[in-house]
DNA sequence: TCAAAAGTGTTGCCGGTACACCCATGG
DNA sequence: CCATGGGTGTACCGGCAACACTTTTGA
């Protein structure tokens, strides 16, 4: 047993480190009327000034990479308590030319009728499309593929695609969103009743006329109920 | 529109951000003869010297944070190529009293037939059963338990559980993996039925007789055909 | 009155689950 | 020869997929 050979793994002391900069990027989405959308920011200074960027900021020393999302996304949307979650840290040494810098990205779903519109024009942020989005700065690229992604599959087995609908919505909505999402035709006959199969939308016996003549059920999730059921291990997937 | 509100946002000039240390940690699991283990590490020096502690590092200049993990699991078990995954950032700003210093932890699946046993010796690390083991320093019992839940999760819908058998492997060793990871019985006739059906495992007409005096026939993973398979949105799920 | 979206029901089939017996072999 | 683990087959049931028609109502 010999320790010089290995000081640099047994002995973490904080000379060997080299400190770095460290921020956080939101990867904001949104869905609208049948349209996925990406919250970015145009730059108005130096350096990539006009450019398109996610939104982000340096993690404070008073705050961890959660709460230094969360401080960006309110100052940003005037939004608190949202769904957000770490998606994956940015590190390669030439991502940022200016410093070593790297970025802990995370992804936030937000129910888009809710934003304080007059933060979002100030700060100079855009709603864009899904699929119409322009060249992003660095490698914000990346990290909104990457959300997009884990966005999929996730969704597949949890229901976090409720975030982004209305706090009551209808099961046309809610198909519409998985069409979106998963980039698939559902039919809505088979849609519905697995939906409701799975005992956990609560119905309003309201309905909302802003879809078709007709109108259709609002109903809410029943978080509490899902909670419980998460527990145990249950899943809940649209799909097989 | 005005800028001057709303500089801390628009303007990540580097003097805004303050720099960190940046560390990395491996939860490395090894699965040997029905029992999940965890590899860690006794301190040798202080602080906690003598305490046990994840396997880890300093994020160099030079590297990024997934070449620095691979690095340390090198350096300890002598092991190149295997499946690591970034687990979560952990950034609590008292989580080491030391310095602000955060940490980038992943999650490593090894076989544990294929490691360097006097590397791993010689630096003092160890394996631990899952459930035996005692506490470690700052906040790495956090970073285990989060690893196992994602061991969790995501073997029950990818075939990541693989990783942790040898090459070659028998379809009761890989059900014992799978009520070990779940801790779950399952019945070995569904089991056998549900896995072949999958078409996954290329039979290698040879039998192991290590387990049984009877032996049970060899297989291996086909890589390549999931690969396939998974582009077009398969799942490898044993349980429903 | 009609276009447009919402809502309802049936059937066949595949896959999951529960369950019992034979096989091979080393000691 | 027998204990131990490995391997095979069947029958039932529930859930998924495919599919067509009626309802409501604003324009």
């Amino acid at each position: 047993m010999n320790n010089k050979n290995n000081e640099t793994i047994d002995t973490p002391t904080y000379e060997n480190g080299e400190k770095m900069y460290v921020a956080t990027d939101c990867i904001i989405f949104g869905f609208d009327d049948g349209i996925l959308k990406l919250l970015v920011f145009e730059r108005r200074v130096k350096p990539k000034q006009g450019e398109l960027s996610l939104i982000g900021s340096f993690v404070s020393p008073n705050e961890n990479v959660t709460e230094a999302a969360q401080r960006v996304l309110k100052e940003i949307t005037g939004l608190e308590n949202i769904f957000m979650e770490e998606l994956k840290c940015y590190s390669n040494i030439d991502r940022d030319e200016g410093a070593r810098c790297l970025s802990i990205a995370q992804y936030a779903l937000i129910r888009i009728g809710e934003y304080d519109k007059q933060l979002v024009e100030k700060h100079g942020a855009q709603w864009y499309e899904i699929g119409k989005l322009p060249k992003l700065v660095y490698d914000h690229d990346q990290m909104v593929e990457d959300a997009l992604e884990r966005l999929r599959t996730k969704s597949r087995f949890y229901p976090i695609g409720i975030e982004l609908l209305p706090k009551q919505f209808t099961i046309p909505q809610l198909q519409k969103l998985y069409e979106v999402i998963h980039q698939k035709q559902l039919d809505p006959r088979n849609f519905r009743k697995k939906v409701l199969s799975l005992k956990l939308l609560i119905p309003l016996n309201k309905k909302d006329k802003t879809g078709s003549k007709k109108g259709a059920y609002l109903y809410k999730f029943d978080y509490k109920k899902y909670k419980k059921l998460e527990e145990k291990g249950f899943n809940f997937s649209i799909f097989k």
